[in-house]
DNA sequence: AACAGGTACTTTGTATTGCAAAGTACCAAG
DNA sequence: CTTGGTACTTTGCAATACAAAGTACCTGTT
């Protein structure tokens, strides 16, 4: 195992709810009601007090951008959306994320050690 | 959204080691460093210092449960094995797993909210 | 019999983070 | 101008993966 797998894993478990919310916006720009929507509406459930602050987060390391918005009623809205960097780390995150998935379901049916 | 759905994504990210122990006692009882040696060959870096609390906090909730077994050389190991209520708890980490994958995928080609 | 080395388990401390909740601020309607 | 709803921010808490230090046991050597 090299180093990398090694910070990939550890990486991963923080890295899920990263990879959704790029996922979400590789389909356009979005603000925080609507990544919650989203990610509700295929049953992971996430909060706004965790969004939050990590599109803040996201934002700081690039990874997102944002733009202001108004809003049909009430205050202006944040509108996030993927930097360039961001769609080199979505690509990475996948890769990440797919070999976890793999290597969890190999567990099934590994031999005995 | 039940509450069940809720509370096992939550407590999904702190079940996946769980889940990953539990599929490698399936195969038979093991102590610490074989379950270490089994998650590390597929890539499933984990350290003994987060596999030895896991355990106590497993063989504390009966999930798990051990005896002493002398080794070839050196002090006494713990031999874990599933007890019945782990194999209750395997199967539901199991069905949360899937449906946490099938989530997180999910999201690759769902339509913008 | 004492000690050195290796193995096994336990305990403690730290950083991260998901979450809840309180706080701030903006806008529109009455 | 006050009320209610929306949007964002900040703070505090609990859980945990990890690292590292600590304890203890067994075997072989001197």
């Amino acid at each position: 195992m090299t180093k990398e797998t090694a910070a990939s894993t550890a990486q991963m478990r923080k890295g899920v709810l990263e990879l959704c919310i790029l996922r979400v916006l590789r389909q356009g720009e979005a603000y925080t009601s609507d990544i919650v929507a989203a990610l509700q509406a295929v049953d992971l459930l996430v909060v706004e007090g965790t969004v939050y602050p990590l599109l803040s987060r996201m934002k700081n390391a690039d990874t997102l951008t944002y733009r202001w918005a108004e809003s049909p009623s009430g205050p202006p809205r944040k509108y996030y959306s993927m930097t360039s960097e961001g769609e080199t780390v979505l690509k990475a995150l996948e890769a990440s994320w797919d070999q976890f998935v793999d290597s969890v379901n190999s567990l099934s049916t590994a031999p005995k050690i």
